[in-house]
DNA sequence: ATGCCTTTAGC
DNA sequence: CTAAAGGCA
């Protein structure tokens, strides 16, 4: 008996079906020689520590690889980990033909990936690796110190100056032709579906919640490569990235792609998305991207530690009620709490909210910005290390292209600048849609009449402010003051 | 080295 | 308009 022969779509590779380099092919493959493409999708839920959020679109997303891959005759199974074992069974059952995977840049993954690889290398498997969902490559670029790059501006610029960035027009993407042989060979063999003993139905992977959570995220996202798509086609085709620099800060406003999630699970890449959307303000903000993976590969230790080492002993505190009304986005301020709910609702906060509440979180609540990280980790349906990393210590002052320590977000500046009339606050805060613009960022100074009038009750339908912002900016500035002196009074 | 730059606040 | 840190060329 002929062994089925299978290519196995590693679990951390991308999501995509028509762009990532090994599976796509192996589709093509398959296609032209009238063979099935047998894959597997292996989870080992020990490694990859994932969000609820993120369970969820993994879930949808490996859904709509399932079903693309029955369209083409072929079948997808599903495995759940540990990863080594298997791969173990898949071996001795003579039923792993070929391993393939796009490497995922964190560095943590990239490290046992690699282990992996050498030890399937050794019993004989080929192992076909396609690059990071990224653009530049994560060694060598570095600024002319030799040195990683750790503020922006500088880094864009010789990112733009260099070879890597795939302007429109430039070559895409090309697959290896000695990958596509390889899988040809694969494809030669006779392949025939049998199920594989210890897979499992997609249902059986645990990436659902046992609670029904997740209206909201069903309402808001199409996981998977074809929704992926769709997002950049109608935000390239209309107006919206025109005016993406004048849009691109309004809450309320669609001035943004919300390609975050799409891209973090590589069911579409950067240079797609270049290529189409070809405006640099836009542009600059995959820069962003770029940016925040270089820093996670060249400072591992910033997943959990702050870079800059005199943040190492902060004074942050510890007030788990305060957290908890972050987290619910009942901290009185009102744009802080559109944001918590719009977070919690849909899985994704617009950008501009994303720094309102985290300054909030560790400049006016004075708590680590760990803890706010935690939140988004487990909420965000785009949680990805190195944006989250970089995201939370830039606003903490602590990371790279770090602000001046003064700049504290102010919430009621911030609201009336960037929701004028109260539009996004109304959307995610519906106790607040009758007061009156004046009023809405500041509900605790509107006078009694048009609070009855607006049928607010603050304390009762609304909650109080839990700290006054100018008392709390203060008290930040004096605990980085202290922070800052040289001579430690403890220890 | 000196000037530039930074998703800002507050007067 | 200034405050003001610090990476970078």
């Amino acid at each position: 008996m002929a062994s089925p022969s299978l290519l196995i779509h590693w679990f951390w590779g991308d999501l995509r079906l028509a762009h990532n380099h090994a599976l796509s092919q192996a589709a093509q493959a398959a296609i032209e020689s009238n063979k099935p493409l047998i894959a597997a999708y292996i989870l080992d839920p020990d490694i990859e520590p994932l969000g609820g959020a993120s369970r969820w679109w993994l879930h949808h997303s490996l859904k709509q690889l399932e079903k693309r891959i029955a369209d083409l005759d072929g079948k997808l199974f599903f495995m759940k980990g540990p990863i080594q074992a298997c791969f173990d069974t898949l071996i001795s059952k003579n039923s792993l033909h070929t391993v393939s995977f796009n490497q995922r840049p964190e560095p943590r993954y990239a490290a046992a990936q690699q282990d992996i690889a050498n030890s399937l290398r050794k019993r004989g498997i080929p192992v076909i690796e396609g690059p990071p969902n990224l653009m530049l490559p994560l060694e060598g670029f570095l600024n002319k110190q030799g040195q990683t790059f750790q503020v922006f501006t500088p880094f864009w610029k010789a990112a733009l100056a260099s070879s890597h960035l795939p302007f429109t027009g430039r070559e895409s993407f090309k697959p290896n032709d000695a990958r596509l042989d390889l899988l040809q060979t694969a494809f030669s063999l006779d392949s025939t579906i049998n199920p594989i003993e210890n897979s499992c139905p997609l249902d059986s992977l645990g990436l659902r919640p046992k609670i029904h959570w997740t209206a909201g995220l069903e309402a808001s996202w199409l996981p998977g490569e074809t929704g992926a798509m769709k997002l950049l086609e109608s935000f390239a085709q209309s107006e919206r990235l025109q005016h993406y620099s004048e849009q691109r800060d309004f809450p309320h406003l669609p001035g943004t792609s919300r390609l975050s999630a799409h891209l973090h699970f590589g069911e579409i890449t950067p240079q797609q998305i270049w290529a189409r959307a070809a405006s640099e303000p836009y542009q600059r903000q995959l820069g962003w991207r770029e940016f925040a993976h270089q820093l996670l590969h060249h400072f591992p230790h910033t997943q959990s530690h702050p870079l800059r080492s005199e943040f190492l002993h902060f004074p942050w505190r510890d007030d788990a009620t305060g957290l908890k009304a972050w987290r619910r986005g009942e901290t009185g301020y009102p744009i802080v709490d559109a944001g918590m709910r719009e977070l919690w609702a849909t899985g994704w906060m617009h950008n501009r909210v994303r720094m309102i509440v985290g300054s909030f979180l560790v400049k006016d609540l004075l708590l680590p910005w760990q803890s706010g990280a935690e939140w988004f980790w487990d909420t965000l349906v785009d949680a990805d290390l190195a944006n989250n990393t970089m995201g939370w210590q830039w606003i903490s002052g602590c990371g790279a292209d770090a602000a001046p320590y003064f700049r504290i977000f102010n919430p009621m500046l911030q609201s009336v600048k960037f929701d004028p009339d109260g539009e996004y606050i109304r959307k995610w805060c519906p106790e607040l849609s009758l007061l009156p613009k004046e009023y809405i960022h500041q509900p605790w100074l509107t006078p009694p009449l048009i609070l009855a009038n607006s049928k607010v009750y603050i304390g009762k339908n609304y909650p109080s402010i839990i700290l006054d912002h100018h008392e709390a900016r203060e008290r930040a500035l004096m605990a980085l003051k202290k922070s800052k002196q040289p001579a430690s009074i403890e220890k």
